[in-house]
DNA sequence: CATGAATGAGTATTCATTCAT
DNA sequence: TATGAATGAATACTCATTCAT
């Protein structure tokens, strides 16, 4: 813990009163940080976690391998770390790239749209969110799109109710459609790497959508589908 | 060379004029091997595949470790062996599932409530294709679900352009189907393994078809809905 | 030991009072074992003592590993077995190629002719003595040429002692003789086999021969040379 | 690559502007690879090259198996490093050696001597030298003695041919006079050891070059003595 | 702080040998 | 007697982690 290096950003009152000496310089730990993680991600995501060797990760970087255990004090809180960065910037894209659209609908498309934009940019993720589940099996689990954690005040499903009371969307449980549209999100990132395709995943928000909003059936359709 | 095991079970005329010495017990051999892939299966699931060690595995059976060896000539053998062994069971229940559906509809139903039941009844396959897919990066990329190799003559393919054709669904590009069922049941799968849930899967079957085939707009809306 | 297989030629009286029952067929076993050890001595001189598998010489000889254990106890007794078997080959077949020369220097040619005629056959053989001396340091030494075990009565000295008498050679310790010729001959196979030529050694014979036998030096020559 | 270890002594003036961080220690560097070497050519020549055990090596040094492997990439590469150690000491005392005679047949009995002495003081390097042929028969061959790769320069070869030039050898192939040379000093050392004895090499110096120089016969002898 | 030398637990694989059939 | 299935001891090598400098 000793090791754990926190990122301070000194305020403004703090840099007017400093200690005597040379000043901490946190910024630069700070970039480090950053670099180290950067870096890491690489090379967890091209070579797995149990095949990394973080003498790779420091040769990289031009650091000795002590070094890295300044930062991070284990193998194993260096991948999460990396992970957890990767999720958090996955996480502020897609709510940054919400906030441009009103239309309920087109901010659901906005979301879906940057989620995969954001995995044709950094591939590395998906490596790693597979790496973190084979290997952490245990560690708390994540939604990445369309769940939050606590149920009630959830905005995407706020969101979704309202557009029922609205009569723009079928009267059907709330909770199916967020699952089906999260579950079809991600079925489509990890079919796509699973079958080593690597076309853009943004190409296809729309047919998505289309199938997901319309359906795939006929109007006039009123048969009793589904069951077995 | 030596490892694999021939198949032979000598016939009782065969029997009378036997070879000097013991005769190979093919039926043990095939016997041997089935255990050995179910135990095997079971731990890989449980520990990963890095972690698992073969010892353990030996030990569950009471054989020695070197007896594994006879049968598989390496551990990514062995573990290859488990998913190869989990994907083809997989496929025969799921074709044996849709032998018994007469509608087009009620076959595409069928498939996936026998695929979702599949992972239920062994989740380790999940836990496995994971791992595969961590370890094995390389290996000849598999689609299980609505997605053949030779894309002409895929039956699913043509079972839903047959239903455009009859105009019972939908006039959309069937690739576009396909691709949106196999990416959401996938999705589902590893949304249930990567959440933790132990849900039944199988329960979901009726929602997603619901919102796929029916979509989630109210039918009268002709916006053009998607487009960031 | 139970293991071992006595090589017993029935004599004639004993084939006349034969023991009720099948015979034990022992010339069968004999010609296994003479077989056994072919093989072997061309596996372990392929692969040396430690990298030889004992499977490989029962699949060259379609037999199974254990059979190779019937007819000889151990791994290590089976090698000894091939060194002891190629030197006892050498042995007679230096002896009887110098049973055909009279003249006493002509036997000394005849008999390194032999030697190296041997070792060109059968090659095999310096590897395995390497070999031999390799693993099994401690194993009682041999000698397998111009030299006996029991000084006093050695052929090749007394052959030496008397050419010395009868004023042929110079008057010279005959250990000196027998210990020059034998180390230059062996010196000879090792070198041709370390340095990896593969000419003829028979070939060398004559060269050897004028060089141990009339010396390098002009005959005038009377200065004291050695020394240092 | 990152096993090897960079000799670099840091002068004076870079002492001073030293770098952050534990400098790197050449010096130390390079006597632990000294010591390491001493002692696995000990160990190697003790056990034979399969039968060594890395650990026994690290537990004569006091240091770890894992220290080995920073210096010498794998247990063949420490051996045969040990090998080329031995090889270059021996070459290097040869040299030194026949630098302080004048007289050509003084410089070959030198040679022959301090090859001698060499093996008696080291007799672990024949060991090396055996289990190098025995496990790597492959590796380039190496010609210790008389014998140089490149054969129009070789300065023995011309020694000898001066020798001849001035009447002071008999006119015979330089090549034989090379070969008879070389393999006679080798099988001397070979057969020294093979045959377990522990005399001293050396005080056969002068019985070898005896034999050499002024062959077995009698100076009147005329007859063609070899051929078959 | 940074370094890099040292550590040593951990593990897949081989193959001589045994023995029930 | 011959077989071949089973055994399990033995071992090189890796790399996360520590810590003296």
């Amino acid at each position: 813990m000793r090791n754990s290096i926190q990122v301070k950003n000194p305020t403004a009152v703090e840099t007017l009163k400093r200690a005597p000496g040379r000043p901490k310089d946190d910024s630069l730990a700070a970039r480090r940080q950053e670099e180290i993680l950067e870096v890491a991600t690489k090379t967890f995501a091209a070579d797995g976690y149990q095949n990394a060797d973080l003498q790779e990760v420091a040769d990289e970087l031009g650091v000795a391998k002590g070094t890295l255990y300044r930062y991070f004090p284990s193998k194993r809180d260096l991948f999460l770390a990396c992970v957890d960065h990767g999720r958090s910037r996955l996480q502020s894209q897609v709510e940054s790239s919400v906030m441009h659209a009103e239309d309920p609908l087109k901010r659901i498309a906005a979301a879906i749209r940057a989620f995969f934009s954001f995995f044709d940019a950094h591939p590395e993720l998906v490596e790693l969110i597979i790496q973190e589940r084979a290997e952490f099996r245990d560690r708390n689990k994540h939604t990445y799109f369309f769940q939050c954690d606590k149920d009630e005040d959830d905005p995407w499903e706020q969101l979704i109710a309202e557009q029922i009371r609205v009569r723009r969307m079928r009267s059907v449980p709330v909770k199916r459609i967020t699952d089906v549209l999260s579950n079809l999100v991600y079925g489509t990132i990890f079919s796509n790497y699973f079958t080593g395709r690597h076309e853009s995943l943004e190409a296809q928000t729309d047919d998505i959508l289309d199938v997901v909003f319309n359906g795939i059936l006929m109007d006039q359709n009123g048969d009793p589908i589904n069951g077995s």
